[in-house]
DNA sequence: GCCAACGTTGGC
DNA sequence: GCCAACGTTGGC
């Protein structure tokens, strides 16, 4: 099963990319709207996350990955909510802004500009690999194998 | 089950 | 700080 790629967006003053990497793992709470809960249960071991910061920067900072898959959302009873853990892989190192995406036509037809209010968002492998390069930005080669354990 | 009111998100 | 987009809620 192909790796799926995702993207995540965090206000950094609620939670920066620099918390995650200072945390070393984070779960991914918060997040209360169906659509979007539902693509956190549809991450598997190993997907990445480009790691967006809204309102403030507008720019995707970081790749993630999920380190596990979805569960109840310990920050609340309500049961209709669930978070997976990230942890940070690689910063980008030169950061790639909402308007650059926007002005990209490789880009323009996104989630994450289609659906602007959607807080998880699936991104196509090509958008993603689009994303890093213009991020002037390479996985690191422990990121590259499929997943932890790499079994077939 | 429709739809108006309301709340939230996030770009500008 | 404003406002547009849009998801959710609740009255009917």
């Amino acid at each position: 099963m192909a790796r799926a790629y995702w993207l995540i967006k965090s206000e950094p003053y609620k939670y920066a990319w620099s918390e995650l990497v200072a945390d070393g793992s984070t779960f991914w709470d918060g997040v209360r709207n169906y659509e979007a809960r539902n693509n956190l249960r549809a991450m598997k071991l190993g997907d990445l996350c480009l790691y967006y910061h809204s309102n403030k920067g507008k720019e995707v900072v970081g790749v993630a990955r999920v380190c596990a898959e979805s569960y109840p959302d310990p920050t609340t009873e309500d049961d209709r909510w669930s978070v997976v853990d990230v942890e940070p892989v690689v910063a980008v190192a030169e950061p790639v802004t909402l308007a650059a995406i926007k002005a990209d036509p490789a880009l323009a037809e996104m989630a994450l500009v289609r659906r602007s209010r959607l807080s998880v968002v699936p991104v196509d492998r090509v958008e993603f690999q689009q994303i890093l390069s213009m991020g002037k930005t390479k996985l690191p080669r422990a990121a590259m194998a499929k997943k932890r354990g790499g079994g077939k």
